[in-house]
DNA sequence: ATATAATATTAACACTGTAAAGTTAAATAA
DNA sequence: TTATTTAACTTTACAGTGTTAATATTATAT
C-alpha cells in the first residue's frame, strides 16, 4: 500500500522541482524571456515532461503567483495579529504590503499587473488568494469605520481607495527606478499617510 | 529637385502606414499577440520591410506609445488653460489622466507598466514625453502649495504621491475589469478627492 | 541605354509553445 | 518467473516567432 504513496510523493516533488525551477527563472529573467525548454533545462527533464504537470506555461505562472500571494498574506496576517489600533495597523500594512511589492517586483507584475487580463482563477475573483489579501483589507478598513476614525462610511470604496494608493506607488517605484523620487521610504510614508488623512477629512 | 521631396514623403507615408496599423493591432490583440507578420499582412508589405523604418519591434512600440503619450499631454493641457482654480484644475487633471488610461488600456500599460524596464528614451528619463507629463503635474501641484492649500511644502513628493493614486486607480480598474468596484466613475472620484483632501490636512 | 542608388522581397536561422507518437521502466497479475 | 498493464518520460514534429543576409526589383541620374 505504500508504493502509492511513494509514487504520489514522488510526483510532488517534481512538481515542487518544476514550480520552483519555473520561480526562480521568472523572477529573475522575466517570464517572457523563459521558455519551457529553459525550466526544463534547469531540472534536467525533457520540456514536454512539464506538461504532465501543468496544463501550460501560463498555468505554470498561475501556481508560481499564487504561492506568492500565499506569502503576501501570511507576512499581513501576522501583522494584525501584533497591532490594537485600527489606523495603526493600516499604515502598517500599508507599508508591509508596498515592502512585499518591492523585495519580489517581477512576482508582484506577474500577479497584479501582467496575469489577470488572460486568465481566471487567481487574481481577485471569488477563493482567490488575491480576494482573500482584499478580505484583510476590508476587515480593517471595516474597523477605522466602525470606530467612526474614518469619514467615508462605504467600506468598499474605502478600501479599493487605500489599494489604489498602494498599488499605485509600488509599480511606480518597481518601474521607473531611475527616476528622480523623493527618498523612497519617505515617498511611501507619505503616500500611506495622506490617503488615510483623506479619509479621515 | 521636387522627386527627391516627393520620395521623402512616399518613405514617410510608409513609415505612418506601419505605425498605424501597428497601433491598432497592438491597440486590440495586445503587443505580444501582434507578429511583424501580421503587420506586414496589413498592410501589404513583406515583413522585413518594416524593419527599414524601425529598428525592431520594440522600436516599433515605442514610437506608438509616444505619440499616445503626446496624446495624453494635448489632451491635459488644454484642459489646465481652460481653468483657474489650481484645486479644481488638479482634480479635473486627475479625471483626464485616469480616463485615459481607460480609453487606451493596452497604451497606457505598455507606456506606464510594461516598457520602461527594457528601455530608455521613454518612460520618465530627460526630454522625455513622459517627463513632460511628470512637469505638467509638477507646475499644478507647485501651484497648489503656493497658495497655501497644500500642507505638505515638498513639490515632488506631493506630486509623487498624486501620481500614485491615479496611477494606482487606474491600473487596478483596468486589471481586473471583473472585480465588484465601487461605482467606476465614484471610485476615481473618490481616489482623487481623498488625495487632495489628505495633502490639505 | 547604362550605371547607380533606393526600396522591397525571398530564403534562412535559431528560437518559441505544445501535441502526438513512441519508448522505457516499474508495478501488478498469472 | 514471466506476461501484462500502467505510469513516467522522451523524441519527433508542427506551426509560429523576431530578425539577418542575400537577392531582386524598381526608379533615378548619367
Amino acid at each position: 500500500m505504500g508504493i502509492k504513496e511513494r509514487r504520489a510523493r514522488e510526483k510532488e516533488h517534481l512538481r515542487q522541482q518544476i514550480l520552483s525551477a519555473a520561480r526562480e527563472l521568472f523572477v529573475n529573467e522575466g517570464y517572457e524571456n523563459v521558455s519551457m525548454r529553459k525550466i526544463a533545462n534547469k531540472i534536467e527533464y525533457s520540456p514536454t515532461t512539464i506538461y504532465l504537470h501543468f496544463k501550460d506555461k501560463a498555468d505554470l505562472l498561475d501556481f508560481v503567483c499564487q504561492e506568492t500571494l500565499l506569502n503576501l498574506l501570511n507576512t499581513l496576517e501576522q501583522l494584525k495579529s501584533e497591532i490594537n489600533d485600527p489606523v495603526e495597523a493600516l499604515r502598517k500594512s500599508g507599508r508591509a504590503y508596498v515592502e512585499f511589492g518591492l523585495k519580489y517586483p517581477q512576482d508582484y507584475k506577474l500577479t497584479f499587473v501582467t496575469r489577470p487580463q488572460f486568465q481566471k482563477g487567481l487574481g481577485l475573483d471569488e477563493g482567490s488568494v488575491g480576494e482573500k489579501v482584499f478580505n484583510y483589507l476590508r476587515e480593517m478598513v471595516s474597523e477605522c469605520i466602525r470606530q467612526q476614525i474614518f469619514q467615508q462610511v462605504d467600506v468598499e470604496t474605502t478600501g479599493q481607495v487605500m489599494w489604489s494608493a498602494v498599488h499605485g506607488v509600488t509599480l511606480l517605484l518597481i518601474d521607473f527606478p531611475d527616476f528622480p523620487w523623493t527618498e523612497k521610504d519617505k515617498l511611501i510614508d507619505t503616500v500611506i499617510h495622506t490617503t488615510i488623512e483623506g479619509l479621515k477629512a
